[in-house]
DNA sequence: TCCACCTGTCAGAGAAAACCTACACGTGCA
DNA sequence: TGCACGTGTAGGTTTTCTCTGACAGGTGGA
């Protein structure tokens, strides 16, 4: 898993913020979310790809009901709770990076 | 207060998060905390500017023991969970930003 | 064949964040 | 008076992030 730090620099987005709650409808493919924000493809893919990074979403390949492939991505379970006390317990793993 | 994304960018920073740790042993003047955590006073005002407006830290001005004006930062009492639900609860604010 | 979808990536511009150096100024003490 | 220590900020550079536009390629259906 990611240091703390860049999970939370993935998630401190506006834009992402807004991916992730758009997720919550459920898995949705790349172009259609895309659309949904409003957002060029070249720069969801950016966001996603950080998300991705930080565990917050995952992605897969499927086929759609008419045979195209379509990128999948769905959100995953997570929680962080962020006090002095785990921002401190934190600190050691961030200087592994 | 600030609104998530901010308060989360706020913390989502190694040096910053640094910050927090070195102020959990108790309230520290400008001049000593750059030293400890090895920046310059100048960077370091930025990154403090930034937790007190996320309202992380709080600062005041006291006088040392032997007459000189200081300026004491301390921790404020926090605590922020990160889950899709609290994510998506906070995007109306995001906006009115 | 052409059109309407889709995935995936790259180069480069523009904006924002991080950072350093240097300055002005005040206080206590030898 | 000079030194050591403190606060506070302006200017400019470097680095990182964000974003656009364009490209290459695939599939299904009219």
């Amino acid at each position: 898993m990611a240091a703390l730090s860049q999970r939370l620099a993935a998630i401190a987005s506006p834009q992402r913020m807004r991916i992730i709650a758009e997720l919550m409808t459920g898995e949705t493919h790349v172009s259609e979310l895309a659309r949904r924000v409003g957002m060029s493809r070249a720069l969801l893919y950016m966001h996603l790809t950080k998300l991705q990074e930080a565990g917050f979403i995952h992605g897969h390949l499927a086929l759609s009901e008419d045979g195209k492939a379509l990128k999948l991505f769905e959100l995953s379970d997570f929680s962080i709770t962020i006090t002095p006390a785990s921002i401190a317990a934190a600190l050691p793993e961030e200087n592994e990076q």
